[in-house]
DNA sequence: GTGATATACTCAAGGACATTGAATATCAAG
DNA sequence: CTTGATATTCAATGTCCTTGAGTATATCAC
């Protein structure tokens, strides 16, 4: 699994259609990419998983209090799920939980200001794996890219939620 | 989380950098491809999970048997956890165990006949889902975005080696 | 005002997989 | 034969995923 292209650079006997080759990619990038998020996260000065950080992320992208069931919906998690998650979160002063001021059913979640720190700090290492693994590229490679990544990810949003919603039916 | 690029969509008073957009991006695509994954796997039809997924695609590229050293290394799990992965996978006959013809203490594996057939459809289900994420890119995209995927693969399985070489050290 | 229904969240049970450290079997070198 | 190294598995613990049920609360219809 160490070359994304390995296969094409063999023989041309059968043609790859390009949307196989970047479905291998994308698929090899999001394992990679997870389980080498997962080495960084599990620092000691870290200590967070993957559905942490994400809900995270979050709650500090929407700044203010979010409804369990919002965060459960943006996160593509269970409300199950999501309860240990925060359950967690919490455990560690990362996220506190406070009552909906009219809905007594509603529980509200908001990060704390260890929360941002942790996001910030982890943001900042981040940056730096990939400013390692991104840095042969030319900026116009990068604009261009990034430019594509906003579309697939717009796509790969519409694909999930009609897979979300195909559930609930 | 709906948007790759809604901060960038305010106010131009903070300047972003490509890098910190295209770490987003990933960021996302990776956690959105790994949950509709999920859901795509845990179909009747399937029923595997994400790990048991990637040691299967390992197993069939690598076209024979492999050593469970090998298979952890490639698939980035530890040599503990990949354990239980093919105990399960043997259980669904979707892998065999078998031994090293010199070397006791080397337990090799390889995908059976029902694996193979388990990851096309797999594959041809995500070609499907992958064909609705990524239909409004022109040809002229798709190559572009092929050819710095692969780059941005590269550099991030250099960086992940290089996190396990640090682990080890 | 009451009963029925829906909503929001949590709990419980079970399964998968991640970690660390230890156990067991085997191989290679001297 | 001994020692050190290697390969894999086991055990304990923690996290998170699922499904189904439980509890509390809000809304709706009459």
């Amino acid at each position: 699994m160490t070359s994304a292209h390995h296969e094409s650079s063999t023989g041309r006997a059968t043609e790859r259609i390009p949307l196989e080759e970047i479905e291998r990619a994308i698929m090899q990038i999001s394992w990679l990419a997870q389980r080498q998020f997962m080495q960084l996260l599990d620092e000691d000065r870290f200590r967070i998983t993957l559905p942490q950080f994400y809900t995270l992320i979050y709650l500090q992208q929407a700044g203010e209090e979010c409804k369990m069931s919002d965060l459960a919906d943006a996160t593509h998690q269970s409300a199950a799920s999501l309860t240990g998650v925060v359950d967690r979160l919490a455990e560690k002063h990362l996220v506190d939980r406070t009552r909906h001021e009219r809905d007594r059913r509603q529980v509200m979640v908001v990060i704390t200001t260890r929360g941002v720190e942790l996001i910030s700090e982890i943001r900042q290492a981040r940056r730096e794996q990939m400013q390692m693994a991104l840095g042969q590229l030319s900026e116009q490679e990068i604009d261009i890219f990034l430019h594509i990544l906003d579309q697939v990810l717009s796509g790969m949003v519409r694909v999930i939620e009609r897979g979300e919603g195909r559930r609930l039916a």
